[in-house]
RNA sequence: GCCCUGGUGGUGGAACUGGUAGACACGCAGGACUUAAAAUCCUGUUCGCCGCAACGCGAGUACGGGUUCGAUUCCCGUCUGGGGCACCA
């Protein structure tokens, strides 16, 4: 009897659709336990085999605690809103839901392919006009929280109003407040909402006619497209994610992310902290207010450097300075982002302006210069040329001389950021090592009511506005430069557009269609929400999907709680992760739900490169040579070559498949000749990322339709550690699909169909079950599942070896099978006679008795350096095992009458005796 | 430049808190069954040396040191692959 893989895994697919055996309930009383994947992106491109890694993996997961006794929630949806189906639209003419709900179909069908657990009862899709309410919902709760800096969390904007009306602020009294008028009242409420408008510098890219995020635009042009990207001032909208800052930093300290995962959100984040300080200026009522880390360098100021754009430049610079100060800021101006980043040259002007050293009373010369940015810190920093690298070369560049406070750790070539120093020419921390220093010269500040302590952040207030159409409207009319949430019911539906390009001035599409935007309460919010804006509250909604009433149910998220094992890339380390844990933190303090970290556990999978393949063609002729035969990678008997990429799927390892490859691309290859090595074509092979263009996609399906949805899952984990990059190689799956087959000889005959008996097994096939149990276990508990494919492979091995048909031993392990192969597992689980499904057995227990011998022969080393082998018991104690040592010859004559000094114990075996 | 990670056979990779390095698989070589092929099974496969034989000898986890009875694992230095950040004062 074959193993017939197709039929077995498209009647248990279609059994499991049917019993609706993946419906996950909220109610249940079993543990929970909360596994997701990052939901993809519905590109029109389908999956490959990269995408399924993860997935695979989480799938596993599931299973394996769901046969644990877990009420396992592992849902799928799709962040459906975004650029591309955007960009699409405008070439195409077709409305992006069209084809997004086509791309949504493709995706779907191929991850059920793959027999995935999904509850596709729960399935939530961003641009679904009944999820994103809700998302619409949650920006209304941020544009009505603020953050209270005393108690440090998120409090109704009425909060903020009454203490206004009542105490006033630090900028106004009460009276003043209550005879602002509205639109007053509403600038300074905008200063503290969450979800906030302000004129802001963007990044406006031209050519996609949209705003777009920092960690969108890469190396100063667009992500996507690669399209340059200038600065611009616009309305926009913000997360004030800053606020929230120092919560984000400590709550990495409660999750288990990786290590690497943790540090990049802690430097994006970016905390530093250091002190803020006045400097008089001379001749003038003005004070310069610079932040630094390095308050005990003080003495060591040699000039001051602004931001060109500082208000204070104006206002400070002398008559002499002035014309040149003004070409300076005019020649900044015209630097570009890309420009500033691509060539990093010093440059600068004085302004003609001395700050004074409140210590010691120096003239210090204030400079402007593009290497303060204006956004950090005050804008303004004051220079220690002798302790920092950048203010040595300034210093350098524009002959400014140097103060040494540091004496022999400074050599007057390079800079030294030394805290190790004891200080000279310092004053009062003269003699005083620098980092105690630090302390010492904040408190004196304070103390003179010149400086104070400050901690700044590198991280910015996140933009929340796109200029585009496919995303979240927002729920927003404005009268003039006032905001003021629509009183429409939600979901606010995105209206259908005739075209999808920009509107006027850099707005969005929206802007086109008058008669949406104008209202009897104003005129709407035109730009729409961020791709992130859906994607960082999405796990919430699978807990309750379709809730019309609320975003999700109280008691609901309670029960589910955070999700367990989150499993994704880490691309969105610094986007998506931050997003949704300040999200969370939002809706916590708020009391919508009962934590404050979205992701208990983060999974990093690695990504599946391309193994890309290349023929070699004699320029301007039809002749292709082995690549074996190059002379090298452009030249072949001083010929020139062009390089080209053929298709994986023609190429078996490196050998092209001829025929197939003539076939491919008639138009260009049907009349190809080849130059043979030794009767075959070898192709050249690289590692790239995997695309379409670059023809080394493989695609799942085929795999599935070849060897089965058991074999590519049991394949795809084989690999390698989930967390590891690596290429793509099609050529082992070949053994994994050999494993299952070996499987399915021990159940069945050729003739006689199924064979398993009742008979008891022996002590040995016990022990390789019940080791075989341990090894599943621990592996899966530890997410090593490339190991854990081996020890099933190492089982069925052995138990072939024994000839082991026996119903005792195949039942257990066809459990143990199930989140690795579930398909063939629940075949093989109802062969034996069980009417039950496989999904809800439970995980066998591991019996150490089974496994457990009496007595071993031990390897014994002495010294380290003898070898032999004592046949000793098991559990042996150490005096006994001393005895039984002195009594064998072999150690005794090497020992030559030497004693005894050491034994050496390992977890109850001796390993190594000390002479 | 700074931070994080890795470096093990021809290849992908095992070895979990230091305890017989190379599991498992691919590839390769040889063999069995077969008219033949496919499928399946068996044997060998880190390198070098010795040999009638062996459960024989020596070296070996990027390189150089160290700690230890014992190091792929821990420590120091060097080289190197990958990822992230990059005028953040």
């Amino acid at each position: 009897m074959e193993y017939q893989f197709n039929a077995i895994e498209k009647k248990w697919q279609e059994e499991w659709k049917k019993t609706r055996a993946y419906q996950v309930s909220n109610i249940s009383d079993k543990p929970k336990y909360y596994v997701l994947d990052m939901f993809p992106y519905p590109s029109g491109a389908g999956l490959h085999v990269g995408h399924p890694l993860g997935y695979i993996a989480s799938d596993i997961f599931s299973r394996y605690k769901r046969l644990k006794g877990f009420n396992v929630l592992h849902p799928m949806g799709f962040d459906s809103f975004g650029l591309p189906a955007e960009q699409y639209a405008i070439e195409t003419g077709q409305h992006p839901a069209t084809t997004t709900r086509k791309n949504i179909t493709t995706f779907k069908s191929q991850l059920d392919k793959i027999g995935f657990c999904y509850d596709w009862e729960r399935e939530v899709q961003t641009s679904d006009p009944n999820y994103y309410k809700w998302t619409q919902w949650i920006f209304v709760q941020l544009y009505n929280s603020y953050f209270c800096n005393s108690c440090k969390e998120a409090k109704p904007i009425e909060a903020l109003i009454k203490k206004y009306e009542t105490k006033g602020s630090s900028k106004f009294t009460a009276e003043q407040w209550n005879g602002f008028s509205a639109a007053e009242k509403e600038e300074w409420l905008m200063l503290r909402r969450l979800a906030f408008s302000k004129y802001g510098e963007v990044n406006w890219c031209e050519a996609l006619g949209t705003v777009l995020a920092n960690d969108e635009v890469v190396n100063g042009v667009s992500e996507r497209g690669g399209h340059p990207v200038v600065k611009k001032k616009m309305r926009q909208w913000y997360l004030r994610i800053t606020a929230y800052a120092d919560r984000l930093l400590q709550g990495l300290e409660t999750v288990d992310f990786s290590e690497s995962m943790k540090e990049m959100q802690r430097n994006w984040i970016g905390r530093s902290e250091g002190a803020e300080m006045d400097f008089a200026i001379k001749g003038s009522d003005k004070k310069l207010r610079v932040y630094t880390t390095r308050p005990d360098t003080i003495f060591g100021v040699d000039f001051m450097v602004v931001a060109p754009e500082h208000d204070i430049v104006n206002t400070i610079k002398s008559a002499e300075q002035s014309n040149a100060v003004d070409e300076y800021v005019a020649y900044v101006k015209s630097r570009s982002d890309v420009e500033r980043q691509a060539e990093k040259k010093i440059s600068g002007c004085f302004t003609g302006a001395y700050a004074i050293n409140p210590f010691d009373g120096r003239e210090i010369p204030v400079w402007i210069s593009e290497y303060v940015l204006a956004g950090y810190g005050t804008g303004a920093i004051m220079a220690v040329p002798c302790g920092d690298e950048r203010d040595f070369k300034f210093a350098k560049h524009f002959n400014i001389p140097v103060t040494n406070i540091i004496g022999s750790h400074f050599n007057g070539e390079e800079a030294n950021a030394t805290k190790e120093a004891l200080l000279e020419n310092s004053g009062f921390l003269n003699g005083i090592l620098m980092k105690d220093a630090i302390g010492i010269a904040v408190s004196k500040m304070e103390e003179l009511g010149i400086g104070k302590r400050k901690v700044n952040y590198k991280m910015r207030d996140a933009g929340f506005s796109r200029q585009r159409y496919w995303g979240e409207p927002f729920p927003i009319v404005w009268n003039g430069e006032t905001p003021q949430v629509a009183k429409d019911s939600l979901p606010l539906e995105l209206p259908h557009v005739e075209k999808y390009g920009p509107g006027a001035e850099g707005e969005g599409p929206l802007a086109n269609i008058t008669e949406w935007i104008n209202t009897p309460e104003g005129k709407r919010e035109t730009s729409t929400m961020p791709g992130y804006a859906g994607s960082s509250w999405y796990f919430l909604r699978y807990m309750d999907p379709n809730n019309g009433q609320e975003f999700c149910n109280r008691s609901i998220s309670d029960y589910w709680n955070q999700v367990d094992l989150y499993i994704g890339g880490t691309e969105h380390a610094v986007g998506h992760l931050l997003y949704s844990r300040m999200w969370t933190k939002v809706l916590y303090d708020l009391g919508h739900i009962g934590f404050d970290e979205p992701f208990k556990k983060l999974l990093n999978q690695g990504m599946i490169q391309g193994s890309s393949r290349f023929v070699y063609r004699i320029n301007g002729t039809s002749k292709f040579v082995s690549h074996s035969k190059l002379t090298n990678e452009h030249e072949y008997e001083g010929h020139l070559l062009d390089k080209i990429h053929a298709d994986v799927n023609i190429v078996d390892g490196v050998e092209l498949n001829i025929e197939a490859f003539k076939k491919w691309k008639v138009g260009e290859f049907a009349d190809a000749e080849f130059i043979l090595d030794e009767g075959k074509y070898i192709c050249g092979v690289e590692t790239e990322k995997m695309s379409k263009s670059k023809y080394n996609t493989v695609n799942p399906d085929d795999l599935c339709n070849k060897y089965g949805a058991d074999t590519f899952r049991m394949y795809e984990m084989f690999l390698g550690p989930v967390e590891q990059s690596k290429p793509w190689d099609t050529k082992g799956i070949e053994g994994v699909h050999r494993f299952l087959k070996k499987l399915w000889r021990l159940f069945t005959d050729e003739t006689k169909g199924w064979v398993v008996t009742n008979d008891a097994p022996t002590a040995d096939e016990w022990k390789v079950l019940h080791k075989t149990i341990k090894k599943i276990e621990d592996d899966t508990e530890r997410f090593s599942f490339n190991t854990a494919v081996s020890a099933f492979m190492v089982c069925v091995n052995e138990l072939s070896d024994l000839k082991c048909r026996k119903k005792a031993i195949l039942e257990p392990l066809a459990i143990l099978l199930t989140p690795y192969a579930p398909h063939i597992a629940a075949e093989l689980y109802h062969s034996l006679g069980n009417t039950s499904s496989v999904l809800d057995a439970s995980f066998p227990t591991f019996d150490a008795s089974k496994v457990a011998e009496s007595s071993k022969e031990y390897p014994v080393s002495i010294n380290g350096k003898l070898r032999t082998t004592l046949q000793l018991p098991v559990d042996i104690a150490q005096d006994e095992a001393e005895k039984l040592v002195m009594a064998n010859e072999v150690v005794v004559k090497w020992m030559e009458g030497k004693p005894l000094k050491k034994f050496i114990f390992v977890k109850g075996r001796m390993i190594n005796v000390v002479v």
